[in-house]
RNA sequence: GCGAGCGUAGCCAAGUGGUUAAGGCAGCGGAUUGUGGUUCCGCCAUUCGUGGGUUCGAGUCCCAUCGUUCGCCCCA
């Protein structure tokens, strides 16, 4: 095929599609503005370096799918894998630290990932996310929850699960690890490879492992909530007690670990069973130590990022696509009326009809049967006679019915108009 | 990075080594030179992702390559 094609693991989203995106944006932007977040919009790349250093350099992003290249300036810049980084590097530059309180910021763009693209996963994909900077009260990890919840549910999706856990701070975990680690080693040998390899690298990632035999070994494992120090401890169940008030059902899932290394403390997962393996929708949790690790001063804050081909995934088994929304469909045939039919089309869009002028030429026959096609409530009609006497017939494209007015009083009946268009639209 | 499946028109496809590549949808033209959603007729792949090979003969078999799908790893 000597054609260009978009490259893989990237994907066009036409005009067939684009209403469950601009759908998706509209809820998001509803939700997170009633909820006092504020959108920011940070840049696409950014220095290799912010990545390495707050996503984490064993992480498989860092290591292995990030999009690094060089530019004319020798310097090293990657395509952002994840949108927290970015807004956190923002966050420091431009001293919003300094403005007192928390922070609420949401953003919403394209990320990018050099994966192997299957169901619900692609090289260039979207995410939108939040981001609480500024607060350690569990009761932000509880609104994040809540307002992630808000977000879906508001788009109709059913059947998600919440699963909830800590991971405890870095002491915690790093007991925990110790103790995995003791108790896996002697299994060793009846592990899947995968996770042999992960012992020594990251024992705690065992914990997911879709091996069967691995999770019969788990069965018996430590569990990370054992580990919890008092006020770990506390702190999750303060999270929990709040999600209760808020008639938020959660799974409490001590195998449940992130990808990430800069988590701490609660960590959770959104998941459905309509997506093939990659079942997560939404992910965020805790991130105390990343502002400061990037350089800022100490600060709390918490997050989630849902990625959005995946739910739009959920969205399309669940909404038929929506019809067009026009309200006229102009048929003209003959100069004189063409030339009309321009003007008609312009005024009627200026007082705020939406018209689709057919410009075809065609027999009316044809154009007919675009207008039928196309959706419109109406279809208005413009030949040699109408022309003629400035006329225009209006016909209803449902019932059929078609009478005859002028021009003038068309564009000057606009609010009956109106009103019958939107009563026939339901 | 690893494993498996699949690439025939804009879309869905039949085709299982024998030569003219079914059918459906959509589109276009006509029946119907000013009235649609029904119906009828006609048109729409010198070629089967691409390159090479086997064979008298390849969409069908083999190899490579690209793309795609599903899974693993990992992740939203």
């Amino acid at each position: 095929m000597s054609t260009v094609q978009a490259i893989r693991g990237t994907r066009d989203i036409l005009p067939e599609e684009v209403g469950y995106w601009q759908q998706v944006e509209a809820v998001a932007r509803a939700v997170l503005g009633r909820a006092a977040y504020q959108e920011i919009r940070t840049p696409t790349f950014e220095q290799t370096e912010l990545f390495e250093r707050g996503v984490g350099e064993a992480t498989d992003i860092v290591s292995k799918e990030m999009y690094t290249f060089r530019d004319r300036g020798d310097r090293s810049l990657t395509l952002r894998p994840e949108g927290t980084a970015g807004v956190v590097r923002a966050y420091i530059e431009h001293h919003l630290h300094a403005q007192g309180g928390v922070q609420r910021l949401w953003y919403l763009g394209p990320m990018f990932r050099y994966e192997r693209p299957q169901a619900g996963r692609q090289r260039q994909f979207h995410q939108v996310g939040v981001e609480v900077l500024g607060s350690a009260d569990p009761r932000a990890d509880a609104e994040v929850i809540a307002v992630a919840t808000d977000l879906l549910t508001g788009l109709g999706l059913k059947d998600l699960r919440l699963e909830f856990n800590s991971i405890g701070d870095r002491s915690d975990r790093q007991q925990y690890r110790e103790a995995l680690i003791a108790y896996l080693t002697p299994y060793k040998a009846d592990l899947d490879a995968d996770s042999q390899d992960r012992l020594t690298r990251n024992p705690l990632r065992i914990l997911d492992s879709k091996d069967q035999k691995t999770q019969a070994i788990l069965q018996e494992a430590p569990s990370i909530l054992d580990f919890l120090s008092p006020d770990s401890q506390g702190r999750f169940e303060q999270v929990q007690q709040l999600l209760t008030d808020l008639g938020i059902p959660f799974n409490v899932n001590s195998r449940l670990v992130r990808g990430l290394d800069y988590y701490t403390h609660t960590v959770f997962e959104i998941q459905s069973d309509d997506l093939g393996s990659q079942a997560t929708v939404c992910a965020g949790g805790r991130y105390d130590g990343l502002v400061s690790e990037l350089g800022g001063p100490e600060t709390s804050a918490v997050g989630w990022a849902i990625g959005l081909e995946r739910l739009i995934l959920l969205l399309q088994q669940l909404q038929p696509p929506k019809p067009a929304n026009l309200d006229f469909y102009l048929v003209s045939r003959g100069d004189r009326a063409e030339a009309q039919s321009m003007k008609l089309a312009q005024s009627l869009r200026q007082t705020g009809f939406s018209v689709e002028l057919d410009l075809s030429g065609s027999a009316f026959g044809k154009q007919f049967k675009r207008a039928d096609r196309s959706g419109a409530v109406a279809c208005l009609i413009l030949g040699d006679a109408e022309a003629e006497s400035e006329t225009v017939q209006l016909k209803w494209l449902a019932s059929g019915a078609q009478e005859s007015l002028s021009q003038k009083d068309l564009l000057s009946q606009t609010e009956q108009l109106r009103k019958q268009i939107t009563a026939l639209k339901k």
